[in-house]
This record gives C-alpha cells, structure tokens and sequence, in this order.
DNA sequence: TTGTCTGCAAACACTTTGCACTTTT
DNA sequence: AAAAGTGCAAAGTGTTTGCAGACAA
C-alpha cells in the first residue's frame, strides 16, 4: 500500500518509548516479553506508515537472522500492541491495515481508490463535530474514523489506466 | 445486527422505483431479470435497515416459496446492486453490511461496540469539512464515510456484560 | 437459439486456533 | 520448575469462482 503523508503531523509529547510502553503493558498483563514480540515492535517502530501483517511479516525476514517471527506471532503481537494503544487497526479493502497510534494525534484520511495512497489530515472541526453528535445520542464516544474516498490528482489525471474501485 | 435510526432521515425524491431503477441498470449491461434477482431486489427494498449477506439469504429463506436464492447468488445480486447505485456497502467487523442509498440521503454512524447497534445521524457541516479537506489536497471526494465508535447508553449502563471489542 | 444465470462445490484471502515443544521468568 | 510463547499445520470466516445444467431474451 503505498502510503503518503503531505504534510508532516508532528509528533506529540509522551512519556515512554512506545517500546516501553509496550514492555508496561506486558508486564501488568503477566505476558513476557519475547525476541518476537521484540523485534516486531522494534520493526513496526522503525517505520512509520501504514503497514499490513503480510508486510511486517515480510519486513521482519529481510531483517538480520533472529529477527524473526512466524505469521501467528505476527498477528498474535499486533492485537496485543492494538491493546496496549500503540497501533490502530483499520479495515481497507480486505485486511487489516494498522497505523501508529501511541505518540501521534488524532488524524482521519482521504484514500484515493486510483493507487490505494493513504493520505493523512487532521481537522479539530471534526473532533467537535463527532463530540456533539454523540453527546446528543447520549453516546460515548471512544474513537472515530473518518474515511473520505475519491480520486486524487495524479489519478484524476491518469484517468486512462484508472479502473473502478470499490468505495470504502 | 441491531439497527435503530432514532429520527427518521426521510426519503428523498427520486424519478423511479428502486426495482426500476435496478431493472434499468440490468438492462443497460444487457443482463438479465430472473426471478432470484426479482425476490433479492424486493426483499432488499421491502427492508430498509442495514443488513448482510448472511441476513439476505436468512430473510430470503421465510420468503413465499419460489423466491429463493443461493449464497453466490445473494452475493453477485447485492453487488451489481451496489453497482447500480441502490445500495452502499461497509464493512464491519469483518463482514459487508449494506444500507439503501438510491433515494436517501447522505448520512453518518455511530456504532456501538458493545450491542453492535448502528445509529444515523447526518451532518452537514461533515460535509462542508469534507469538500475543504479534499479541495485542500487537490482531491476529487466521491464518498465518505465516518463512523463513530463507542457505547451508547445502554451498554454504558450495562457494563457487567460487555466484552471488549475491537474498534472499526 | 443464444448467451446469461444459477447453484453446487471447491477455491479464496486473511486470520485464528490446537497442540507439542521451546523459552522466559 | 512453572507458566507463557512459539511455530506448524489445520481450521475458521466471509466471500468469490469454475463449471454444467437451467433459463431469459
């Protein structure tokens, strides 16, 4: 998936390291920390786009030898770096697709469905917007996901190899 | 899957029937009208809450005798119709759910994860954000889609019985 | 008649699970 | 030593597809 982020959303002030954080959240579960569950938090750590199992999984071979982990682990450790707040999970044509949470601001997407680019924006509009409807549903809002599909401008322009996309 | 829309979002005017509308779309691909893709249609339209392939085909199945269909069937029918405009498709939980959008208008979600419940609501200062973000990246939006996750009251008044669930 | 559609069974892609063995604590 | 984690292979989901017979146009 190729991923583009135009302009940059800083990061935001924590206390941990995300990989701290992560090793916090094993302890209080009772879970160990394992060289699997290490070097794919160190790997999802060292890039920062969007990324699916099957790329971790294959990021994670072209590592150094002991870096590795198999497709269970995979998915085993990122429902867990889900948990502990370090990744959010979202669903793009078929799978999984997960981004950085822990340490970056909130932020929603355009996705073009030319070329599948992801692109990030961030609008605090959006936020209030999302708090009023729910305060007026007497719902509790825990997150939101805004997706806005279309085309953007080099797909609009090579409209010729464009084929029809699903809509998110 | 629970569905409530707390205020009516009426129906907007439209030229034909969403049946003509299909039977046009079939028409103009030089498909056929048989009688399966007759029975889904009707059900479809006599139904207008989300619903998925699974509750189709179940909704189907109680149906006068003669107005059955297949799962590939239900599958390839809610897609062209989809295609036809008479429906919108989102992904939830793993699984296609689909909500009428030949003939209503434009609206949001906020879902429930601990009842699974879709609520509507519509907001048109959404879509006055969308328009910018998108004019902003020199974007072309063709749909969005946001979706509110969180508890609505019950569920927050209910917690014994929650279980924790993914976010979308 | 012609070409599309259907239903069946099998294939699919992605993800999860059972289990024996390995590793962390 | 005890408990949790790992990898493998197999099982799940929800959805799609190949194909022979059925059917709309």
């Amino acid at each position: 998936m190729a991923v583009a982020a135009d302009f940059s959303l800083g990061k935001v002030d924590v206390a941990l390291t995300p990989q701290a954080r992560f090793a916090e959240f094993l302890q209080t579960k009772g879970k160990r920390i394992t060289k699997q569950r290490r070097a794919i938090v160190d790997h999802v750590c060292g890039h920062h786009e969007h990324f699916d199992a099957e790329q971790l999984l294959e990021g994670l071979r072209r590592t150094p030898a002991g870096a590795r982990a198999s497709r269970p682990t995979v998915y085993r450790t990122l429902a867990e770096m889900v948990d502990a707040g370090l990744l959010r999970k979202m669903v793009l044509g078929g799978r999984a697709v997960y981004e950085h949470d822990y340490g970056y601001p909130q932020h929603d997407h355009l996705y073009c469905t030319g070329c599948h680019q992801l692109i990030e924006f961030s609008s605090d509009e959006l936020t209030r917007i999302r708090d009023a409807v729910a305060a007026r549903h007497r719902f509790r809002a825990e997150s939101h996901r805004l997706i806005i599909s279309g085309l953007c401008f080099d797909c609009r322009s090579n409209r010729s190899r464009s084929r029809h996309q699903d809509r998110v």
